[in-house]
DNA sequence: CGGCTCATTGACCAACGTCAATGCCGGTGG
DNA sequence: CCACCGGCATTGACGTTGGTCAATGAGCCG
């Protein structure tokens, strides 16, 4: 199933029946494989296919005049790419991979089939969308009001829950595939200064890091220090997620 | 004609037919009045009806736990509210007039009707619906990654821009209803220092302001000043439009 | 004439940026 | 096996942007 982890996410809104996912599998077309750092969509394209992220985080970005960049949003296994650009002639940004990815494309009219047959799928298609733009106003809130610590322990609760969502954590602990640097681009601040707020919030034994292995002691007490409400994720028992684990993680 | 000023905008993606357009107009509702600071929508409401704005400037914001506010768009005549909240039970944020404000009411059946009649009038919507997310997308970059003053300089070149689309600017000039504390709770930062941003851009002649009015002296200063490119607005003509008026404005 | 909201000012301060090293670690070629 | 390299994390000194606090003014309205 290599929507698995598509199906899972969507789940969260609504059940698919098993012909649903059947017809979602069958939509798929090939798979490609990205290095770190490559991009995968560039600003002024305008793709064919859809783009369904299957293994690997990726970005969207925007580089600046200056050279700087800045990322706007992450996408983690189960994420799509680029629902909409068919009305927009072309992409007014990029999409890179942040860690190897593997990308499976979807031939946009075997997706426009697909909505057309399974209202229930099309529903949660636009669903995950309208999540994704959610997430996008609660970053910025995160960078507008938020004070640099807090910011970091912010998306750190996000991520955690959206990995949980198509079962890639382990507890509390999973995998952030990023630099500081990459943080510092998404957070709206410096590298070196990203790098004390990860010491702040190990000082407050709030994180520890292993590599790239985040783990969170006590999510209660992040959630709190970050000021992090989960409303906006839109996930089904939201609120109650926040403590244990909605799903068993999805074997592998 | 209640719909004009979305039509008016629509149009900067494809042409219209007098019959779409007359469609659309049937499709409204009542109209109903707002006062400043008023709220239109609420964080946990789900409306039954479309809701579009006809008159005056409003925002979609949140409150935070420690009591400051983020806003997260502005709403100008023509800009619709809640395109979609269909499908998330309720919204995660709320939407309030920032100025005395005529809403028009859109029964949610009668919308699905018209979109499912008219596929051009349904991919024009979407497609505004895409720019406002490209416009959000924007706003994180300008939040991110841009000092103070150059940031106030973006948004009203952005606004300049959008209020041209619907026919609301004289030349360089143009309303913008808001307060300068309503500014800063936009752009991250506090009334005070957005005050000194004022002061910078109206010492660098890029602008002056006289109450509400805003005149942009020479539009391609302001624009390199800021860093701006209209590219993310999706306007037809985009690059052009920097600095003439693409189209007449409307007769009112 | 108060009383309100909003704009403006100035002194001072903290968060965050800049600059310039240094350390760490995994990968690679010899 | 080991020296070296390149990318990333970390540190410290110091500078700047923007926040805080506390007034004062300016325009509007009953």
């Amino acid at each position: 199933m290599r929507t698995r982890s598509l199906i899972s996410k969507l789940e969260q809104f609504t059940e698919l029946s098993a012909v649903e996912k059947q017809a979602l599998e069958d939509s798929t077309g090939d798979i490609r494989e990205f290095a770190a750092k490559e991009d995968i969509i560039e600003q002024g394209d305008s793709p064919d296919d859809l783009h369904l992220l299957v293994e690997g985080w990726a970005s969207r970005y925007k580089i600046l005049a200056d050279g700087t960049r800045q990322i706007m949003a992450y996408l983690i296994p189960g994420d799509l790419c680029d629902v909409h650009v068919t009305l927009l002639e072309r992409m007014d940004h990029s999409i890179g991979a942040l860690s190897p990815c593997k990308v499976l494309f979807i031939p946009r009219h075997r997706l426009a089939n697909l909505m057309r047959k399974h209202e229930n799928v099309s529903r949660a298609l636009w669903w995950s969308t309208l999540v994704d733009e959610a997430i996008l106003r609660e970053w910025l809130v995160n960078i507008g009001r938020r004070r640099a610590d807090k910011r970091l322990g912010h998306l750190i609760c996000e991520m955690l829950l959206r990995a949980r969502a198509v079962g890639l954590t382990d507890d509390g602990t999973f995998e952030m595939p990023l630099t500081q640097e990459e943080l510092a681009d998404t957070m709206g601040m410096t590298p070196q200064h990203m790098n004390r707020c990860f010491q702040m919030l190990r000082a407050e034994r709030l994180i520890s890091t292993r590599g790239k292995l985040v783990t969170i002691h006590e999510l209660e007490k992040l959630v709190s220090f970050s000021d992090f409400d989960p409303l906006y994720l839109h996930q089904e028992g939201n609120r109650v997620a926040v403590g244990r684990n909605p799903r068993a993680p999805d074997a592998a």
